[in-house]
DNA sequence: GCGCATCCTTGAACATGTTCAAAGACTAGC
DNA sequence: GCTAGTCTTTGAACATGTTCAAGGATGCGC
């Protein structure tokens, strides 16, 4: 048996996997690891931040399973789509209580946000592998969209999660239909950024993006 | 003193108001209110059907903003960004704690989730301000466009009070310059979408669009 | 070996959202 | 005016996330 920490952490995990967040209590997950209702709270100060340990699990699973897909090669638009698709793959077997999850994660300030300190290293994972997806691509990306591509897609990413919480349609399809959809639009107006028409608009966007981001 | 209910409701948004989301328990309420604990569940079966009486106050405001901006006339932009200031307006003085409600509204299955069946009646006002939006617009916008536009702008709406959730900067001067930005470029693509080269590629947003929306 | 400081661990206590059985008020039908 | 049924209202009880004071363990300097 390892430190009490990673057993805390395990056995959270594992019911929240089993039964889903609202209904893991953390009495029931002190209980099931053997120790006391408070040392749960010791090492993770909140409910929170035992998601957010989730959310990075989930997160490696799908760099993972992204970095066996971009081996591959292959355009934008494939890599877009089967990097959106691993995602999709990864987080799969939560959607039951995935809208719970997700609703941690989008409030400001919680531990397990994206934005989040706590989550850097996630944060991190998922900004190499659109990294190397937008570096990898041939045809290659146009310079002038090279460099902030990356953080678009993430935040194109976290839309998709988004949408796929709410999605109630049977296996999520209609997520897989999105995805299948944008990734090909997304593709061509990457290239359709070169035209003269389109230069002063994709300008705009790149300026507003650098504008507003934090 | 009208009924209960009614006390009750605006007991609630009033400390709602006066103290956020999470300080304002439903003893407070109903305390304050001058009732029993129990009534405001029995008039209001969870914490969140308050939150979502809130969220259509708010709706309402904005749709009298909105409304003295529109009969304003001019263009897609103009009027696009009239709008979306409103809102934020409207939504102001609640942002100290918009988190709070935000997250309340976005978990799917909640009483305030935009998309519920208790928000109807807020979701039909909106989408009458948006229809009034594109219908005014001078010029007018592209017939192939005119059906979907409202929708697509209504969900560009959510996305930007999402962003205002999570802006810290001072009286939110980033969620304001997206605006700014957002909404000349919305009116530019809207013109742009009429070019050939750019017809098959607005065809294939509004396709996905139909094909992926509930 | 001894003190001492830091880290772990415990379980009770607390605050809060929600539920519920019971009681009270009110209304319609007669 | 009575009865039966429905709508309101109450306040205690419950479950749960979190806090906290208290007590152990552990290791370090000497």
């Amino acid at each position: 048996m390892t430190n009490s920490r990673e057993l805390v952490r395990d056995t959270a995990l594992r019911l929240f996997r089993e039964r889903g967040y609202a209904t893991t209590t953390m009495r029931a997950i002190a209980q099931e690891a053997g120790v006391a209702t408070g040392l749960a709270n010791y090492y993770f100060p909140s409910k929170d931040h035992l998601v957010q340990e989730l959310y990075v699990e989930v997160n490696r699973d799908h760099a993972v399973r992204a970095a066996r897909v971009l081996e591959r090669g292959g355009d934008l638009t494939t890599r877009l789509r089967g990097v959106l698709h691993a995602g999709l793959d990864a987080f799969a077997e939560y959607h039951g209580f995935g809208s719970e999850f997700v609703t941690v994660a989008i409030r400001p300030g919680s531990a397990a946000s994206p934005f989040s300190t706590e989550s850097d290293e996630a944060r991190t994972t998922s900004r190499a592998v659109l990294d190397e997806l937008v570096a990898g691509a041939d045809p290659a990306v146009p310079d002038h969209l090279r460099a902030e591509l990356p953080e678009l897609l993430w935040l194109a990413q976290l839309g998709v999660t988004l949408f796929w919480v709410h999605d109630g349609s049977p296996g999520q399809r209609r997520t897989r239909t999105l995805v299948d959809g944008a990734a090909p639009l997304v593709g061509r107006l990457v290239r359709l950024s070169r035209l003269p028409v389109l230069r002063g608009a994709s300008q705009e966007v790149l300026d507003l993006f650098r504008a507003v981001r934090a």
